[in-house]
RNA sequence: GGAUGGGUUCCCGAGCGGCCAAAGGGAGCAGACUGUAAAUCUGCCGUCUCAGACUUCGAUGGUUCGAAUCCAUCCCCAUCCA
């Protein structure tokens, strides 16, 4: 069996590690507890997380254990590392409720039973009752401000500012580290690239403290070639609930990814084997429409299932002309009282299909020539629809690519 | 705590009494071209009951016929000093 590691290196997911070749030996050698952790900030994960998620897989599949850690404690505090507004202080129901999602999303990937079972844990158990003055002998007494004040994510922040409330997320983080490594023997912590320096001051810490190995180890982030994180929408994130983003927008943007970042996605979100990829990206031009096909149909199957990707791609194909089931497209049922509300008028219907954000931007849509219905331009603001025609449905397109088939009762 | 410079629409950033819904750029959306890609060119880009009205320029209160622009207080940020 092939080490992780070097399947994770072949797959591009490594970034930077504190040990490579000793960390790399220790996971072909024996079962690993690492870690990730994740902030339960909203009641769903989205594709920033989906990355970690793979790793996490990679890692379970080949025998390690993997370790959940949700921030329920440090969501308190604003990581400085990238964002600079601090987050907002959530309830305990909230935490749970959003641990609850999110761990039945990561089931999908991750196997919460058997004998490398994921673990959950969240960190505000510990650092809720955590007492200050202890916490500053135990633990702030290994950290020099004056090699924080070096790491990047800090050196950054000394332009915009820094708080020291923030400053002490590193300290958290480190603490969480060296938490799970006293109760479940975990060795290492993985992250995102944006996370190096929490996680290496961990392992650090833990060295320092328990005299044992830990190791550190980031993995790229999901970003385009132009160096913009993936996964961002004009309707915000791209989530993986399908009451947050539909499994037809989810599978449209995979569809629509750049040619340029293809490869790295294929890589980095399926399973698909490595001589695949290079096979399907060979090419490149034109054929890459079809690893584009591929990727968004897989990617979809392994967060939605394969039934709804399926029925993702067919509305896709009958969109774009190439046959298929109408059925599946998006769609927008009217009752009663949708009717009355809008009236009919394609301008109200845009806004309700979410189409266009307001109004306003429909009738700017209408005016420039943008909106069909049933493939037939509407060029008048004040058009209604024919409720005739309703019962059918009918298919109301803005642009080339924004489709909803709307339905009345 | 003191001094100085700041807080402008999604982001950056001009404006410094009327010609300001507010320059320019970026992002985004739409059109042409394409491969549901990129690049390029063009248009749009606060909201609405849309040739008009309404709400925005850190917050509140004031001066003025009229304020993003002036005054007061407050909040926040940066830099230097303590």
């Amino acid at each position: 069996m092939t080490n992780v590691y070097d399947t994770l290196t072949q797959r591009g997911y490594l970034k930077q590690c504190s040990h490579p070749e000793e960390l790399r030996e220790l996971l072909g050698r024996e079962k690993v507890a690492f870690y990730i952790g994740y902030d339960p900030t909203a009641d769903s994960l989205h594709v920033g997380h989906y990355v970690q998620l793979m790793v996490m897989a990679h890692m379970q599949r080949a025998g390690h254990r993997p370790i959940v850690l949700l921030g329920g404690g440090t969501t308190m505090i604003g990581d400085p590392s990238g964002k600079s507004d601090m987050r907002r202080m959530m309830t305990n129901d909230e935490i749970d409720s959003n641990a609850d999602i999110f761990k039945s999303q990561m089931s999908r990937l991750l196997d919460f039973e058997g004998e490398n079972a994921a673990l959950v844990v969240n960190n505000a158990q510990w650092l809720r009752s955590l007492n200050f003055l202890d916490f500053m002998r135990e633990i702030g007494i290994h950290f020099s401000v004056n090699r924080m004040l070096t790491a990047d994510c800090y050196k950054q922040r000394m332009e915009s500012g820094l708080t020291f409330f923030e400053m002490s997320y590193m300290l958290m983080q480190s603490y969480d580290f060296l938490v799970l490594n006293r109760r479940f023997g975990c060795v290492l912590e993985m992250g995102g690239d944006d996370q190096w320096s929490n996680i290496l001051s961990g392992a650090d810490l833990i060295r320092r403290k328990e005299q044992k190995a830990a190791y550190a180890l980031t993995n790229t982030l999901l970003t385009t070639s132009e160096g913009k994180k993936m996964g961002k929408t004009e309707k915000g994130a791209l989530w993986l609930d399908e009451n947050k983003t539909s499994v037809y927008d989810f599978y449209q943007y995979w569809r629509n990814v750049d040619d340029a970042d293809v490869r790295k996605c294929l890589c980095l979100l399926t399973f698909l084997p490595m001589q695949q990829i290079d096979e399907l990206c060979a090419e490149g031009g034109a054929a890459l429409n079809e690893a584009k096909k591929l990727l968004a149909l897989t990617l979809t199957a392994q967060v939605h299932g394969t039934q709804k990707a399926q029925k993702a791609a067919d509305a896709a194909a009958v969109l774009f002309g190439g046959g298929g089931n109408i059925e599946n497209i998006p769609t927008l049922q009217l009752d009663a009282a949708a009717k009355a509300e809008s009236g009919l008028r394609i301008i109200d219907l845009l806004v309700m299909a979410k189409l266009c954000k307001s109004k306003s931007d429909a009738r700017r849509m209408i005016e420039s020539g943008a909106v069909f219905a049933d493939d037939i331009n509407v060029d008048d603001v004040s058009a209604v629809l024919d409720e005739t025609r309703l019962a059918g449905g009918v298919v109301l397109r803005k642009g080339k690519k924004g489709f909803v088939r709307i339905i009345g009762a």
